[in-house]
DNA sequence: ATCCCGAGGG
DNA sequence: CCCTCTGGAT
């Protein structure tokens, strides 16, 4: 998966913490090219932490309108921009306690900001993360703490923020949720959960070990 | 478990 | 028309 995803990476657009935590928030159950569609206006709009805590919620609302559950996001946004000017001095805390604290960022958003903005490895389990990665037969667990905990066991740090990508991307373009492109997968060969492929213990093992994706 | 609430694909 | 899509809060 290196050879297939060499350069996999975050495809939000921004240039500061801040407006990765934003455009993460608006990811959600949207598709990253929508939310990159919305945030420059956003970005210029609301420069600063301050400017997103004294927004107007109907023109906020507007600006986002297109990534879905507007309002939640609205409502997310505006908290987030107080709690930062309140407590971290209008700055986004590089740290997962502090921002898992902030209004609309759960562990995945957190990690993706630390990892991404922060340099600070994290593995952002999404819906396609675990989905792999139990299709893999790396973890049955389905929690998506436990399985953070159970793959980051299995790869040092330093790999964590790139084989997340890697994972996203794959599942994104062939390891589908409802019907996985198999057919076009270089990684079958491994996949323990690939028709009549190798389902015992080792196949799983063998897709750490060879390296695909570290 | 359910709500939030938008767009595109099959 | 139904389903899905890089969630999070209640």
């Amino acid at each position: 998966m290196a050879r297939l995803y060499p350069d996999a990476h975050c495809e939000l657009d921004f240039t500061s913490p801040l407006e990765l935590l934003v455009a993460t928030i608006l990811s959600a159950q949207c598709t990253d090219k929508r939310v990159n569609l919305v945030t420059p206006k956003l970005f210029a709009r609301y420069p600063s932490a301050a400017d997103y805590a004294s927004a107007d919620r109907e023109e906020l609302e507007g600006l986002i309108r297109s990534t879905g559950f507007y309002r939640s996001k609205a409502n997310s946004i505006l908290g987030l921009g107080r709690k930062l000017c309140d407590e971290y001095g209008g700055e986004v805390p590089g740290d997962l306690d502090d921002l898992v604290r902030l209004p609309g960022v759960g562990r995945k958003t957190a990690n993706v900001v630390l990892g991404n903005a922060f340099g600070v490895p994290g593995l952002t389990v999404d819906t396609h993360f675990g989905r792999l990665v139990r299709r893999f037969g790396w973890t049955e667990e389905t929690d998506p703490v436990k399985v953070e905990h159970a793959i980051g066991g299995l790869f040092p740090p330093k790999d964590w923020t790139l084989l997340s990508h890697r994972l996203i991307w794959h599942g994104r373009r062939i390891c589908h949720s409802r019907r996985p492109a198999c057919g076009a997968c270089e990684l079958a060969r491994w996949c323990p959960s690939f028709g009549e492929g190798p389902t015992d213990a080792d196949a799983a093992a063998a897709l750490v070990r060879n390296g695909p994706f570290s």
